[in-house]
DNA sequence: CTGAAAGCGCTAACAG
DNA sequence: CTGTTAGCGCTTTCAG
């Protein structure tokens, strides 16, 4: 900033004053200081910026998520990043990788790196360790021992839903196919208990099959497949149903369709972005868990038939 | 720091050793200041001790990507990641929705909070005005006007891969179908004309399919699906072969399988995780093109046989 | 509207 | 092994 201020001929605050944007400045000195800018090819050094500046905003959010590969994440990923950026701000992501130690270190890079604010879908079973002293807002897992505004798609419902989808089509032997733990899985079991139905519950759908199902209910896009292809490979995929939980590309393209309980990652986003701009605005009320619903949508494997009925 | 100095009983200098690493530190000492730093909560800023630190690295590095919603980009976001983690560095990556002003900013926030090093799928037409003076590689497109590496998938090895297997199931009259521009476009172009075939050029695979080729070639994973739906839509999935370029989830679980050239995003982002590293090493080569080849992976729809033949 | 001086939190270079 | 001093690049405060 010396050297731009030298060649330009003012002060270090004159340049300054320009390079931040400031109106209180002669515009012919403004001018030949960003000539100076262009010609020496100065760039602003953030870090020591900061240093000084009352306004510690940077314009940035931290996304953490755990497995960027996933369908669900990246439409996560899309909406929050349109929110986001439609407020002038931008988002840098991490990928966890499911893994607790790299969740820690990303949320501490982001924090060293002044970022305004975090959203995160969280892996590790406590959040209390990562606790940044951020602003942060969780997003598809409930957030444990870290007090903050949590977004999530209303499994209990969309349970009840693919629960009552099948019973209407002749079910009462369904298997719950799944490994989530807690709160998700507790969702199904009380849907399935409510219908009065006989559940079956297994990690992998080959299993689930000896146990002679009517119907399928898969946990997440990944068992779901797994059901898929177990089903197909034993010629069943036309004599048990299957409902899926969360929507998947080309999942209307398969033979049959793929019945499933869609999420709306493009409203968890865009909840989720703005519940963490009112937190970065101060607002300060209590933590909220803000619920977002789920749509059963049928394709055709959720609308099997009981065999015989 | 000061204030972890004090609560210690120590000097600044001595906190600043133990926060940093260094192994010459008593201790009784290291251990007061830990726990000085535990019970205030310290977190060290990042910028203010890169103004004076000789090692500029903060072990970071930037990945900017056109669209990390598609496979393809995620597979590669996963591979990179995974090869930067294993050498102690994080990725923070940045989402360009095709985008060119996004690019820019991204890429100069990046250069901004100090990242090592960039990883970059370019989506404008030239890379000169985002030239952030940090060490770049270029991954899946050619930067042109910045001269930096650049790994690519081998496209016309993958063009002609795909067109001799057409050619050996009896099929002369191919329709590509696809829309990007350049060189990816001339490299099937090329593979077409040396296998001396009749070609049917066009954007949209219902209109493709009115000139009445036997087979398809499509460029991209978007147009891949795409025929897959004017081909169902039809009854034609069985009368029209069709090969795809890259490969995409559940291809092998359509029916029939879909034909697909693989592009091999594992090795492509190991091979720009390297070299971005070489660079970052202080590596003065000339600009590379490193090149990973594609594999041929027949599913049922590249085989479908000409018709009466 | 412009500039001079102080100091943000930290590390390098040098003593002890 | 530990401490002192200077100064990184910038913004603040305050004086012109």
């Amino acid at each position: 900033m010396n050297d731009v201020a030298r060649q330009a001929g003012v002060s270090l605050k004159t340049v300054s004053r320009v390079v931040n944007g400031e109106t209180t400045v002669d515009p012919a000195l403004a001018a030949r200081v960003r000539e100076a800018v262009a010609s020496l090819g100065y760039r602003p050094n953030l870090g020591a910026s900061l240093l000084r500046r009352a306004d510690q905003r940077t314009g940035t959010i931290g996304l953490l998520l755990p497995d960027l590969v996933s369908p669900f994440s990246a439409a996560l990923h899309r909406a929050i990043d349109a929110e986001v950026t439609r407020r002038g701000a931008q988002v840098l992501s991490g990928n966890v990788g499911h893994d607790p130690a790299r969740e820690r270190d990303l949320a501490e890079t982001f924090a060293r790196q002044h970022a305004d604010g975090l959203i995160i879908t969280p892996v590790a079973a406590r959040q209390s360790h990562l606790a940044p002293d951020i602003p942060a807002v969780f997003v598809d897992r409930r957030a444990r021992g870290w007090p903050a505004d949590t977004v999530l798609a209303t499994n209990h419902a969309g349970a009840k839903q693919a629960v009552e989808h099948l019973q209407r089509h002749g079910h009462r032997r369904i298997a719950y196919i799944g490994t989530m733990p807690g709160a998700r899985r507790h969702g199904y079991r009380r849907a399935m208990a409510a219908a009065g139905l006989v559940k079956v519950e297994r990690n992998d759908p080959e299993q689930a099959l000896l146990e002679a199902p009517t119907a399928l209910f898969t946990e997440s896009r990944t068992v779901t497949v797994a059901a898929i292809r177990a089903l197909q490979a034993a010629g069943m995929q036309r004599r048990v149903a299957l409902v899926g939980f969360d929507d998947f590309p080309l999942a209307d393209l398969l033979d049959p369709g793929i019945t499933v309980v869609a999420q709306d990652p493009v409203a968890m986003g865009r909840a989720a972005a703005r519940a963490l701009f009112e937190r970065i605005a101060g607002g300060t009320a209590e933590p909220r868990v803000i619920s977002i619903p789920t749509t059963l949508i049928a394709r055709g494997s959720g609308e099997v038939a009981i065999r015989g009925s």
